[in-house]
DNA sequence: CGCGATTATGTCCGTTCTGACATATTGTGA
DNA sequence: TCACAATATGTCAGAACGGACATAATCGCG
């Protein structure tokens, strides 16, 4: 348990939260668990949108084509940063983006 | 120089558009930079229409009342993906986040 | 089927990011 | 002005991320 909030249980005594707060936690990584597959899929049509290789994009990018096939796949290892770095480097529109981004869960 | 573009330099010979390139993402960086800066002041704009202190949403991120003042502040030591999820624990509405994502550069 | 091109997967190691803490600064009500 | 809450700034050890490389798996096409 994290320091800032044992020291509010210590001040405030016994609180019935927790389980709640943990749970909020696990919703916003769904959340963002769908950000990064909308983003990377955007990503995977942008590419294919300019005929490019994951190869030639990844020079784009400043990458390797490893990490391109990984930005694609939405793999574990890489962040919305990069997602969000790649694509503008790929030259997605921004409304492409604004939408991936927006992305709500039911 | 990245062993790609050597590659691609051996295969088809000498090519003008380094400079080009250089700049180009340059550019994507000034692009990121903006979308920074829109992002934590949603951030902030969030956490005050909460009536939130940055301890209180530091708990709720799961995270520490100093960096809630980077992510705010626009802090170089902080990332689009921190401030993307901390948004959506704070509960900023998908539309918000894709206009500060959709940031425009003239 | 072959074979070259493209994409996927696994790993490594240096870099960047992050939570936590300490401390400083600013804001605010009495 | 004082006391206290809120915010800002600096630092650091550990975790996460990223580029690169090797290699495997797929895909097209003759």
């Amino acid at each position: 348990m994290k320091p800032a909030k044992q020291k509010r249980l210590k001040e405030a005594g016994w609180r019935v939260g927790d389980a709640a707060e943990f749970l909020e936690l696990d919703e916003v990584e769904a959340q963002m668990l769908d950000i990064k597959i909308a983003l990377a899929s955007l990503l995977r049509a942008t590419r294919s949108r300019r005929r490019l290789t994951q190869f030639e994009m990844a020079e784009k990018i400043g990458s390797s084509q490893s990490r391109v096939a990984k930005l694609e796949a939405g793999d574990p290892s890489v962040s919305v940063d990069l997602l969000v770095r790649s694509l503008i480097a790929a030259g997605a529109k921004p409304a492409e983006l604004a939408k991936a981004v927006s992305t709500k869960r039911s």
